[in-house]
DNA sequence: GTTCTAGAAC
DNA sequence: GTTCTAGAAC
């Protein structure tokens, strides 16, 4: 095997069994034995890493989930009651009153930063000042004081809470999987905050340089790759992977503010629980290694005395939130026990639709929202409708409250809750996924009222995601619109679907007014119940239908499994589709033809390149190599002998045509990994030649750079378009798509017409009348290749 | 992207 | 009658 396939191969187990690592020093690591790999540094000198699943150091290093809940049932105060008592209070909330028993509330904190965050002194300063009890569990430290495993951290941390103390887990808890397990740690006594410690790279790798008695060794120059390296795989936390609290710190204010609040925490005190100081924009993109090594020496320190934006809010949000707690106002607030991720129950927070504005009557309005609620709980399984209204003393919701008493449903189910509709779980403790919107028929941003509310809790994300699906809504419709993942609403709230709804209007100062036609206007109201609890029943069932899987059950068969997440995907797209459908109808859809291309309406066998790049680890018997930025399979049908794909992992880029100059390091690593396999390949056989390019329209979502062998011998490859997206100038190579983004900020892409063109020889260019003749000629011909390919190394020919 | 198949081309 | 393609369905 040549050299450079066995460092590769190291660095390939590296990044599978990322979480599992720890970094050790080589003092350390000569007793590990066979399970260490060496790696090579920006500074030159050599680290080794500990394979701790494949060696565990001790028999407790792995704990099993399920023992995760018999310790659980061992904490204390495991079987506090909850009542409920519906629409008694007179201050128009749901109440649910906690039986006290007089204990403290056990708090698990996961701290989440970097090296050099501040995490070690943030959980340090605490400690010291709190009259609370608290274990602080650093993986540098926790195997005799030497690094360990995320697993002995979790036994640790099971240990502390059974010992009746709140924990803080240090270590850098980066991404969504780091943190899933920490999180299930949390039940009924015990709620589990995150403390992000969002400091400028530059700082993180500014202290790290220069702390000299770091427990995690992590110390020089190394900490500036270390550090960068895992910012880039950073996903800031959200209130949906299970936590009741989060506070974001960007400076040193901001973490004092921090400190202060849970230093301040007796032993039977809690926390509001919401999502505190959050910005609005991800300050995930760093500055290179390279630029920081230039910069080091002159970092602008972050000052202790700014008050910054973030820093106010925080500070108010808190204060705010905590002046609620102090008023005892038993408010609906979710237990803590139902915040494990896959525990929430999905909630449909709703304003009332058409009685603000379009003046509708209100006891109608009651009565229809009352009726169709019942219609649709029994279809929801238990999932929640929760009619919001801002105002405590609104008409509709005590109308509701009473008609809803009258009837028999489950008040658990179906309750009225006052609050802004955009904040319900960081300021009323609601947790909701998904929240309907009383949109105007342009479905545009502005007016005011919810409309207006929403559009600005959701940030430019929403509009954008409402234009892929629909561009006007009739009165009576309702459309789903999923928020991407960058929402604000969706981080700081939880809301995966706004569902905009279109009510009849009443009001003669609005245009269409139905001139008090009750007949009409309860028809098109209760038409946009329907429509609107339809849309989130199918967001329900698509949610129960596809739970997420273990990763180990997706393993097992590749190419299966690879149709089986295309189909989930396919799933959801194709209900989303029947949603649209189904209110084709109501929506005005002047730019049909377009509407295709804007909602990137991929079919279930065009994702199967996406689901790969976002879960590699799901398919880890396709992956031939994978890396943050790319992952390397064979194609499923090679079109030659030779025949992969080096596809983007970055999730904007789904062809060629989105490709910009800020992706250029991508599109050059992606070049560079082809390049190398070109080199193996050719290394076993030196008659392969090759070129590297991408189709300019890809039938398959996610950039992906095709490596092909130039002979073209292959079953697989039958028609015409397979022949022409490798032959014609549809083709693309890699080294021109590099040199146009460069010069021009974007690659040239040529049309799909060239796909039908004739058919002809990639070597002389002769023409010929169908493939079998096609691939006849190709198998004897020996001319040379086209001109234009003997430049620039387009062809990739073995020198000799 | 593939598979299937009706019907065009031979 | 057989081969091959193009378009629909997935």
């Amino acid at each position: 095997m040549p050299r450079w396939l066995g460092i590769y191969q190291l660095k390939l187990c590296f990044l599978y069994r990322y979480h599992y690592y720890s970094e050790v020093p080589n003092s350390i690591s000569k007793h590990i034995g066979p399970s260490t790999s060496e790696r090579f540094n920006l500074n030159g000198t050599t680290t080794r890493r500990f394979h701790h699943t494949q060696t565990p150091r001790s028999s407790n290093a792995r704990v099993p989930h399920d023992t995760l809940y018999e310790v659980r049932r061992q904490l204390p105060n495991w079987s506090r009651k909850t009542t409920i008592s519906q629409f008694s209070d007179q201050r128009d909330k749901m109440e649910v009153q906690i039986e006290d028993s007089g204990k403290a509330k056990q708090m698990v904190v996961l701290l989440i930063g970097p090296p050099g965050s501040g995490k070690s002194t943030f959980c340090d300063t605490v400690i010291r000042s709190s009259h609370r009890p608290w274990s602080r569990i650093c993986q540098d430290i926790i195997s005799n004081g030497k690094a360990g495993t995320k697993a002995q951290c979790l036994k640790m941390a099971m240990d502390s809470l059974k010992e009746g103390k709140s924990v803080f887990i240090d270590r850098c808890n980066l991404d969504k999987a780091q943190r899933s397990e920490f999180i299930k740690l949390g039940g009924p006594e015990v709620e589990v905050h995150a403390v992000a410690l969002e400091l400028p790279a530059q700082v993180c790798i500014s202290r790290s340089v220069k702390r000299t008695g770091h427990e995690g060794n992590l110390q020089g120059g190394r900490a500036a790759a270390v550090v960068n390296k895992m910012l880039q795989s950073k996903e800031l936390p959200k209130v949906n992977e299970g936590l009741s609290r989060i506070m974001f710190c960007y400076n040193d204010a901001d973490v004092e503010n921090a400190v202060k609040t849970y230093s301040a925490l007796g032993p039977m005190d809690s926390l509001p629980s919401g999502c505190f100081g959050l910005k609005s924009s991800d300050t995930k993109s760093q500055p290179g290694i390279m630029k920081f090594f230039k910069k080091v020496t002159a970092l602008p320190a972050s000052s202790s005395n700014e008050v910054t934006e973030a820093t106010r809010r925080a500070t108010e949000a808190t204060t705010e939130a905590t002046r609620k707690a102090d008023e005892k106002v038993e408010n609906f607030r979710d237990s803590p026990a139902k915040l494990g991720s896959a525990d929430i129950v999905p909630t449909l927070a709703f304003p009332s639709i058409s009685t603000a504005d379009f003046q509708f009557d209100l006891e109608k309005a009651a009565d229809i929202i009352v009726e169709t609620a019942e219609e649709f709980l029994p279809k929801l399984g238990t999932a929640r409708l929760v009619l919001v209204d801002l105002s405590h003393g609104s008409k509709i919701l005590s109308l509701v409250k009473a008609k809803a008493s009258r009837k028999n449903l489950d008040l658990r189910r179906f309750f009225t809750f006052v609050g802004d509709i955009t904040k319900l779980h960081s300021e009323g403790g609601l947790h909701y996924n998904v929240i309907a919107n009383a949109a105007n028929w342009r479905l545009k941003p502005g007016g005011g009222g919810v409309n207006a509310a929403i559009y600005k809790a959701a940030g430019p994300d929403l509009e954008a995601a409402t234009r892929a699906r629909a561009n006007t809504l009739l009165p009576g419709k309702a459309v789903v619109v999923p928020l991407p993942s960058t929402c604000p609403l969706q981080n700081a709230e939880g809301i995966t679907h706004v569902i905009h709804v279109l009510g009849p209007n009443m009001n003669p100062n609005r245009p269409n007014f139905l001139n008090n036609d009750y007949t009409k206007g309860c028809k098109t109201l209760r038409e946009a119940y329907t429509s609107l609890f339809e849309g989130f029943l199918s967001i329900v069932q698509d949610q129960s239908k596809f739970p997420k899987r273990s990763s180990q059950a997706t393993m097992s068969d590749s190419g299966e499994n690879i149709n089986e997440e295309s189909e989930r995907n396919t799933k959801k797209y194709k209900e989303d589709k029947a949603i649209a459908n189904s209110l084709e109808s109501g929506v005005v859809d002047d730019t049909r033809d377009s509407d295709l291309k804007m909602s990137k309406g991929w079919s279930s066998w065009a994702l199967a390149l996406y689901n790969i790049a976002m879960h590699p680890e799901k398919y880890e018997n396709v992956v031939l190599e994978s890396s943050d930025d790319i992952v390397v399979i064979n194609d499923q049908y090679p079109k030659a002998r030779k025949h992969l794909l080096v596809v983007a992992r970055q999730e904007s880029v789904d062809g060629l045509e989105d490709v910009r100059k800020e992706n250029l390091q991508l599109l050059q690593e992606m070049h560079n990994v082809g390049l190398k396999w070109v080199e193996k390949f050719q290394k076993e056989d030196a008659s392969l030649i090759f070129r590297l390019g991408y189709h300019s329209v890809p039938s398959m979502r996610q950039l992906h750079l095709h490596v092909i062998s130039q002979e073209f011998e292959s079953d697989n490859l039958k028609n015409k378009k397979h022949w022409n997206s490798f032959t014609s100038s549809f083709f693309r190579d890699s080294v021109d798509v590099l040199e146009e983004v460069k010069s021009q900020g974007k690659a040239n892409v040529a049309s799909e017409d060239l796909l039908k063109g004739e058919l002809r020889c990639n070597r002389c260019r002769s023409a010929h009348p169908n493939i079998p003749k096609l691939k006849s000629h190709v198998r004897i011909c020996r001319s040379h290749f086209p001109d234009h390919l003997l430049h620039n190394n387009r062809l990739l020919v073995r020198p000799e």
